[in-house]
DNA sequence: GAGATATACTTGAGTGGTCAATGATATACA
DNA sequence: TGTATATCATTGACCACTCAAGTATATCTC
């Protein structure tokens, strides 16, 4: 219950908060880091879909807006016919930039202040052993 | 980061049980469970949006599904006429005792058979220090 | 007691996501 | 080689929720 509660709250507020500054939704700017964290910049959307814990559907629909600012790109995988790959663009490698610096203060505001380093490594290790928490994605040091 | 992929997947796996089983949201379930713990089982709209972390036009649509299946019923304040209360039936009342069985045996899978009880109440500690994670809430003890 | 201001709730429009169905390609195997 | 099955992506329909605006009632202050 207050695990629910704490992190609803949570994300609305980085949420709003990425919003408010960049126009970004809090699963674009997932989106943007982990394809900025994967070889070559680029990813498929069922990876991604995997990594943002977002359905197939749901990363189509939020690619054709990262696609639409010029954030992502499309491209062709010459091995597999059926897969799509989303590329991070130039633009959307400093938008992350930009945006990033707006995420981490918020994150830091949250948890950074306001725990120690040891609460931060007891909580980590407590998480990590719910299911689905899953291996390491990037920035997990800062989160 | 993991907190809140860990948080994203867990609520997405009691809700989707619930609704599975019972055809009640997430969310429905905690105002019912918020409704039956309230002095006359009832409460004004506004302080179940507190409760429940929704906006106030969120809990007016979410009331309407509710007092549609009659598990929840609208009532007038004498005091202060702007405000509705939402009551809970009888109807209500069972349909919560039966989703609680399976709501609570999600979270003993995810919770309660995962840690130890001094992990809990670890846990707890340190969430209650986050922001919203506000007071104590009905059935906190086995979240 | 008459505004001005604040509070409780509802509504219309929009958003971010889901699910189920579909199309296209890849893989396995008789 | 051809057919069955699995996988990747997209689409249409829908859902739960938000925001901004509107209505109604209450409270405060002069």
């Amino acid at each position: 219950m207050r695990f629910l509660r704490a992190h609803a709250a949570i994300t609305r507020q980085l949420n709003a908060d990425l919003i408010a500054s960049h126009e970004l939704t809090l699963s674009d700017y997932e989106v943007l880091l982990h394809l900025a964290d994967a070889p070559e910049r680029a990813l498929r959307r069922i990876d991604l879909a995997d990594r943002v814990l977002l359905t197939p559907s749901g990363i189509t629909r939020l690619l054709n807006g990262l696609e639409c600012a010029g954030f992502v790109e499309r491209g062709d995988c010459a091995s597999d016919g059926r897969v799509v790959y989303a590329r991070l663009t130039e633009a959307g490698l400093e938008k992350l930039r930009e945006a990033s610096a707006t995420h981490l203060a918020g994150v830091g505001a949250l948890f950074t202040e306001r725990f120690s380093t040891e609460e931060l490594e007891q909580l980590g290790w407590l998480l990590a052993r719910l299911p689905a928490a899953g291996p390491e994605g990037p920035a997990c040091a800062a989160d």
